[in-house]
DNA sequence: GACAATAAGCTCTAGTACCGAGCAAAAGAA
DNA sequence: TTCTTTTGCTCGGTACTAGAGCTTATTGTC
């Protein structure tokens, strides 16, 4: 049941400062009815009006849609690898605070304690205005909200200790959420279909249709570093063969140049995609082919018609162009070679998870505050 | 937005026969809400209510809320490789009559030509109840209703000349709808994120998320035959290299039991499958581990709880069960091994396409009822 | 067979959201 | 100033809905 109060909220979320009459035509109501909408809103205090540049042309003036300055507010945290970050984020995106220091070798349960304790008090400094939280971390979610992250040796650590699990809280993988933002506030706005992969540590990634971010059965779509378009003699940590992460990642440049498997892998594969030398570019070239010819594969099978590239594959992208295009292009259905769904690196970049966080927190707040 | 009149012609099309109290309950609503929607509906002759079987239990007796009989219906049209068909669909899935015969060589422009004849006639000996047409067809459909079927050699043949576009209009791939299907009326009813797969002269397929098909940014996705999870050595007659549907149709078969391509492939590999002899056996189990393997991957990357297949699948799946499990549990990621998805026959077998096509045209129709 | 218990349907009263018509206000243009 | 254009505001009408209280149809019990 979408209430016009809440298509109306979404609009000057996706683009805050909004005029007042471009709104109430993009939900589709009279002028009526937007008084009524930004008069109830305005109460409710979720909605504020500023005033606008003139606009030069003829009519009175209309006034923007902007986030009440004392409306809700989301926080928005992300652990990576190496650090935790909270953000406060109001309606549209912009963020008000943030918070964050090093993981600093600490256990899931104590960085989970540590964000919880730097959410509280953002809570408190911004009277209780904070309403839900959108957590992006580096591994699985499943529905309990238990996180795994093999990465960081974390098993089962409890991500509702960071808030009370009630109000609203949404948790995802970061790639998921990297993809969310990007088609929201990133150069995938507007795609139908939008494909996100992110190499880090391995390769994962996310679709997203018609503005819904996949999730699965399970929470944990986008593995896609686990489809077999990889060598069908490597054997994955995941115990099956060919996995295509195996190909596209650190571990798959060490291997291709006869290194030991690397204790930091994205640093080292940074390391080795941008250096000048012929070896490492050698590796990093068919490192290339191969992320281009499985992106062919995706794209064949989800119709995507943009892909964008985060982590590690911006670094690719920059080093390899033509390899990814040559392997990306013939990889393709002979239908798709005309016109070539494009393949661009991500906008965000390492804000993404963060920003995708805050826009899930955001979206499913949204549908509860009218 | 949703109305509560909608989302009861919903509930009744997807169990018709409901009882009205149970009706009820489902969209929330009390007793005088559903006096005044059953009746404003019986008004505009979209429900009727009928008796219901004596529950044995207390209480005044309930009716049942069926389709009406005058109310409308849908047009489901199905074309194969061999032949077409057409269905008039009631709400809640029942079939009030149908008519259809062999292509018989003719072109692209003729069968829908006879196809159009046929609903028209239909049309008129229904009392123009008719409202709205879905179409199957065995190939892709771009935005403007052009279908290319290589299979058939048929290429920009217009669907619209079925049926006046302005009225409710949906086409879909024949995979595309027998998915669709499947996750309405058959195994995968209730599945979160229903994977199907359907082998003919290639293999296509589509995912269900949460009820709704993903039918990609140019309508052409489920092309997973595409994707590179067979042999890099072997060329697709889509251009590319390593083809997953050159390692499971009847392409396939022949190439490993070194024979001709085959005229018809479907009919070719339906007897290789079910040969008794050991050097088809050999190759049909080769094709088993190829599907098992690719299954793994795409439920891998995509999260899938349900897997059905269609088509030659559905014999794959009888005549080599172990090798498409072996093949499937040894792609699964470790996480996924300890409850793989299942992998079913799908339940309408040939129906599903035509099936799909009058789910998806309902749905559409259902929209604009009221 | 009367009466209780139970489940369901019906009626009536508000209440809310929404739309549209007509009017008022604020700007640029003549 | 006066006209034109665009937008905002007020107000009445309509559609949908929730809820309370009453009625009806059936089963079970004495």
């Amino acid at each position: 049941m979408t209430t016009r109060a809440t298509e109306l909220l979404r609009v000057v979320h996706a683009r805050p400062g909004v005029t007042r009459a471009d709104a109430a035509r993009m939900i589709g109501v009279g002028t009526g009815a937007a008084t009524e909408l930004v008069g109830r809103l305005g109460q409710a205090q979720l909605l504020a009006e500023g005033p606008t540049a003139p606009s030069g042309a003829r009519g009175r003036p209309t006034t923007a849609l902007i986030p009440h300055p004392r409306g809700p507010l989301i926080a928005a945290a992300s652990i990576t690898h190496e650090s935790w970050r909270v953000d406060v984020v109001e309606l549209g995106g912009s963020v008000l605070a943030t918070a964050g220091e090093d993981l600093a070798g600490r256990g899931g349960d104590e960085v989970v304690a540590a964000l919880s304790a730097a959410v509280q008090r953002l809570r408190r400094e911004h009277g209780d205005r904070i309403r839900g939280i959108g957590i992006s971390v580096p591994g699985t979610v499943s529905r309990d909200l238990m996180l795994d992250a093999s990465q960081l040796g974390w098993h089962d650590v409890d991500l509702a200790a960071a808030w009370p699990r009630a109000e609203t809280f949404v948790a995802g993988n970061d790639a998921t959420l990297a993809a969310s933002a990007e088609s929201r506030r990133g150069v995938a706005v507007g795609a139908a279909v939008a494909l996100h992969l992110r190499i880090e540590a391995g390769l994962g990634g996310a679709v997203v249709d018609g503005g819904r971010v996949l999730i699965g059965a399970l929470g944990a779509s986008g593995e896609f570093g686990h489809m077999p378009f990889g060598d069908p003699a490597v054997r994955c940590p995941c115990g099956a063969y060919g996995c295509w992460g195996t190909a596209v990642d650190g571990s798959a440049l060490a291997r291709l140049l006869g290194h030991e498997p690397p204790r930091d892998p994205v640093s080292y594969a940074r390391r080795i995609i941008n250096s000048p030398e012929p070896e490492p570019a050698a590796a990093t070239a068919a490192v290339a082919t191969a992320l281009g010819r499985g992106i062919a594969g995706l794209v064949n099978g989800l119709d995507a018609d943009l892909v964008t590239l985060g982590g590690l594959g911006v670094d690719l992208l920059a080093a390899a162009p033509g390899q990814i295009a040559t392997a990306y292009e013939a990889g393709l259905m002979a239908f798709r070679r005309a016109a070539p769904p494009p393949v661009l690196p991500a906008l965000l970049g390492d804000d993404g998870p963060i920003a995708g966080a805050a826009e899930e927190a955001w979206t499913a707040l949204l549908t509860r505050l009218i």
